[in-house]
DNA sequence: GCAGATACCTGACTAAAGTCAGATATCATG
DNA sequence: CATGATATCTGACTTTAGTCAGGTATCTGC
């Protein structure tokens, strides 16, 4: 570390804490306070359970009462029992609700697009961004399955194509429009799983099956600034244990000396070298691991 | 720009917020109001004026009094009558304050190295940190004249060769310990010139006088994080005036084609390249400037 | 069916922050 | 020295947030 790291960290908290307190009260300026924008953001993203909300934005039960009933009041929310235990009560917005909850997401993204259209090198301060959003989140990333041909995975999959187009001395090339092995890292023979940093992915793995007792791990990707967390090691766990369910004996996996990272995570993770399995041109060498 | 990068910025944005909400009521810790918190470390920061620190911390004249005078009563602030001014007050720290801004600024400093601790690039996340605080910043970012051979100088003169050594194909070398030209960088004969982002050094510039009419731009450099806001053009602008004010009547610089971007900005700013002036081997352009 | 836990609601509070209309003293300027 | 601007202070508010002690209805496990 260079000149003073500790006031750089806190250079960084001031001039954030002044953008983030703009950031909130741009809230007001749609003429309700804080903590009822807050709860019809959180209801807005997804939020339905009262004791949910509660829990997330960290608000007395009474608070969160007299909230819900003056958004009620004003029209933009609506409770009602939860259908499974007449205890709790689940919310959702109206149309009213709905229309305000968009007006904020409005403010929010032109905020974004202002800030970033405002920034010499977007792209550069963008994976700045995401390397102190992550290292701020890495506790509560987390694995789910996914579709690997939804827009997160390909989204994830595009970045490991152009990092191994990179990296490999040979270059690499996958014609992404119909990636031929998709099909394959779906149920029943296979799966594919994201890693998720507060809904957008930021690493993947996908399990090949073929439908007999051997599959193999595949696309094995974790956004450069999600690494050094050890989640190459949790999507490999995940993925085990997915092919554990699906009767899969014995996994297999190809790669490349270029990429001496992942060599040391399948050693270490107790996969065996095996002779060459197939005749692709990438890889140089092969892994086993019967489970 | 990758994956929805206004969904990126807004995962920056919400990761950012839990963590600055802690780190603002962290502040709480000390059982004292937030707003009460901040002002003394305002005035810890060395904000005296009352309407400098009630401008800075956004607070109405009303609520600024009444912290004020609670501080008094607690003992940690005492103010004064301007001494230029009898409507002004100053306000400063008792001893008392003093510890109590200690206090504060040690549970700042835990949290920024705990923080930095946890992260497996420290390194990494202090430059990405860096880029964000410079860009959210950066029409804050103010020009000073500093001592040379001060702390905050020489950490910028050292980047500037690491910079050298690394992007001069001959590789580049000073001895640091006893730099023999920070002398004739100070008044009367020269002077320099920092750029500071919130109390931290992000770009310099040097002015080396001989006594005459002729004097040398030497050292000019940015932070890689700041790049892209026009700070050369403004150090070199504030290092033309400063030259003029010095009586000085021509200024001469050299510079190497491996840096491209300050060939340009000097072509920019009617500069006009000349013999070579010296026999110093890392340059191999020369320019003049007629004052 | 009963005890204890859970989820939400209500009423009665307090603390903190912010607003606004004067009052007072001082300064800058013609 | 009169006038208007400026800086701070005071008193009287309101709004927002948060706390706490009960109260009602419901669920879970024995």
């Amino acid at each position: 570390m260079t000149f003073d790291s500790i006031a750089r960290f806190r250079r960084f908290a001031r001039a954030v804490t002044a953008e983030v307190g703009a950031l909130d009260t741009s809230f007001l300026g749609r003429s309700r306070p804080l903590g009822a924008a807050r709860v019809v953001n959180a209801i807005g993203a997804g939020r339905t359970d009262v004791a949910e909300i509660r829990a997330y934005l960290g608000l007395d039960s009474g608070l969160m009462s007299r909230l819900l009933r003056s958004l009620e009041e004003e029209g933009l929310v609506a409770t009602e029992p939860h259908p499974a235990d007449a205890r709790r009560r689940v919310a959702r917005l109206t149309e009213a609700g709905q229309r305000e909850f968009s007006a904020y997401e409005e403010l929010s993204d032109a905020r974004a697009s202002a800030m970033l259209a405002r920034a010499p090198r977007a792209d550069e301060l963008l994976r700045a961004m995401d390397l102190v959003a992550l290292t701020l989140g890495r506790d509560r990333i987390a694995i789910a399955e996914a579709d690997p041909r939804s827009g997160a995975a390909r989204a994830c999959l595009e970045a490991y194509y152009a990092e191994l187009a990179r990296r490999l001395a040979t270059g690499f090339n996958v014609t992404l429009s119909c990636d031929p092995e998709a099909e394959a890292m779906v149920r029943p023979r296979g799966m594919f799983l994201l890693a998720m940093a507060d809904g957008l992915p930021v690493g993947c793995v996908g399990l090949k099956g073929s439908g007999g007792p051997v599959a193999e791990v595949k696309r094995l990707w974790i956004d450069p600034a999600a690494r050094g967390f050890g989640l190459a090691r949790r999507l490999m766990a995940a993925v085990e244990a997915a092919a554990r369910e699906l009767s899969i004996a014995v996994l297999r996996l190809d790669t490349n000396s270029a990429l001496p990272e992942a060599l040391a995570l399948y050693r270490k993770a107790g996969w065996v070298e095996i002779d060459r399995f197939n005749d692709d041109p990438y890889p140089d060498h092969f892994f086993e691991k019967v489970l």
